[in-house]
DNA sequence: ATGAAAGCGCTAACAA
DNA sequence: TTGTTAGCGCTTTCAT
């Protein structure tokens, strides 16, 4: 590796002709330095075309201002969002984050290892790591943010949606407009927000007077083919339904399509609820009715509540549910009596 | 600021009773250390939990194996994925990357200067430096590849698509297709890749012995709502055409969207391709024909470039690009004499 | 094979 | 107001 090339503190005070220290003060302003000397100083910064070293800044402070994010990945538009949001929120804050995607509980093992214990880094925020068992790998020593699950342990801080609500609300939406056979479709059911999801599903029933049926549940992966693959598996089995939910867009999307090359028409045969309110959710045809998250919030929420953590160790760790809200658009229906 | 607490190379020493220097020579495991020696220092190692602290080790190698990725936001598919592909080749090579999201020029030079001129990362990836001025903050003194648009100046390295020949193998198509009156709408021509895109469509069209016509040219800004006012634009002066080619999908969506609430049908009444494949490209309706990019390998390219140039900083900076692909679904079809 | 000494670039504590 | 002296935790000489 080549060396660093820059001017040091001591070159610039060398030809300041004063000590490095004096540099120093006048780098962190924050110092009483004559104005002569400061800009005598600044002088010589500006003609070296010095910057002080943030790595030895770090060294001395004992703090890197780097966080870590690790995600399952960095291109699902929701993930995304949250680092989004987590960056610039941690960047308002003086601080910055190195991303990380793990596909796999090793990867991540590896990940927390290489990042947050060699303190190259002052927290963690994980996305979603309940998916796998990643989440036995999380941090000890060092303030955690978990994003998209509640934490079962009580150290670490939390930023979630409220999913039941979600799910209900979605729900009701379907119920309301008369439907009382509705089909769900959810994530992979390992993961928290599937299943809190599809409480909010059969609470929204029950409150409607309606059985729940276990044949109108299917267990998707998040992927437009398991939409797909759902309405293929109740068309084969002759399941009667007039409304879906899906639990995210994509599986709604592939969904519809199914629907429509089985020749049913939504919403006039089918009324399809889907979440997430992906971009270009409103360009699909129909275009679709969903729930949205403010999951641009969610990152933002989750760096200030890391950041707090970092900054106040002794505190308890808050957990943080977020709202979410129902988009009505052209997917879904009243309820029509086939004749 | 708490301090660090964990345990130093020190501490690990006087548990093993041997000097701090044969605990770094353990740790760094290529030296000769006895085997017995060895044995007690990891058995302290083990004890303490001591894991080596990475600044200081940046510290004295002076190097510290991250890197910087400054793109418009990190949301956009084709920004994540050319992310995602960077990350994962940098942590094959023993680096991880601080990404972060620059809106406008102004937040691109600050980001420049706090992540790289403060020598926080050995260099950087600029995802679309030619979208305003931030290409004249690029740092001077420090390896960067540009990604999405050739580099200007001889000293970058970059890694793009060969947008001419993408916007010619659109256009190509359908003039082979035997369309005459073909549209197009751009993205904001301040844009390297809008304006080369142009160039292959014009170059398509003179090959197909068709004689561009200004008219028939619309710049947008990227959005599906720019889609929709090409084609409000185009309906509004009467202006003829039976194809049409959008520089991305989102614009070819809302365009399609237009057409439909227009009354046209899309192939039937005009065939339109997009470009970027995006996810669900061939969910919308009708499936979307398309231009395929490999962005994750532009990603990875990128990395694997700007590693090489910083492991070997006397070599000459190298430019690449990367081929495209027309994926051929259902919004396109044969012209049609209209009677 | 192991230890002692020096120093990376900076900040903090103490002197002057 | 300014300079001197120590160290941060580690690696790299150079001795032993």
């Amino acid at each position: 590796m080549s060396p660093r090339s820059s001017a040091t503190i001591r070159d610039v005070a060398a030809l300041a002709g004063v000590s490095h220290q004096t540099v120093s003060r006048v780098i962190n302003n924050n110092e009483r330095v004559a104005p002569k000397t400061r800009a005598r100083v600044e002088a010589a910064i500006a003609e070296l075309g010095y910057q002080p070293n943030a790595i030895a800044r770090f060294m001395t402070e004992g703090c890197t201002y780097t966080l870590a994010c690790i995600s399952p990945n960095l291109t699902d538009y929701t993930f995304a969002s949250i680092m989004e949001g987590a960056e610039m929120e941690a960047r308002r804050q003086g601080y910055f984050v190195i991303s990380a995607s793990a596909p796999d509980a090793q990867t991540f093992a590896q990940l927390v290892h290489q990042l947050v214990d060699s303190q190259r880094t002052e927290g963690l925020l994980a996305i979603n790591p309940y998916i796998d068992e990643r989440y036995t790998h999380l941090p000890e020593t060092v303030p955690t943010v978990l994003i998209g699950a509640m934490a079962r342990q009580a150290k670490y801080g939390a930023v979630a949606l409220d999913e039941e609500f979600a799910g209900r609300q979605a729900t009701q939406h379907l119920v309301a407009s008369g439907h009382k056979r509705i089909t769900l479709i959810t994530g992979p059911l390992v993961e928290d927000c599937s299943s809190e999801r599809r409480a909010g599903y059969l609470s929204a029933l029950q409150a409607g007077g309606i059985t729940p049926d276990p044949r109108l549940v299917f267990e998707g992966d998040w992927s437009a083919t398991s939409g797909d693959a759902a309405i293929h598996h109740w068309l084969d089995t002759g399941t009667q339904f007039s409304a879906l939910f899906a639990q995210n867009d994509r599986m709604a999307v592939g969904a519809i399509r199914a629907l429509r090359d089985a020749g049913l028409h939504v919403p006039e045969d089918v009324s399809v609820v889907g979440f997430d309110d992906m971009p270009l959710a409103s360009y699909f045809d129909p275009p679709l009715t969903t729930i949205r998250q403010d999951i641009f919030s969610i990152g933002r929420e989750a760096a200030r509540q890391l950041i707090w953590q970092i900054e106040h160790p002794a505190e308890p760790t808050p957990k943080l549910k977020i709202a979410t809200q129902l988009v009505i658009r052209h997917s879904t229906s009243l309820y029509k009596e086939v004749p």
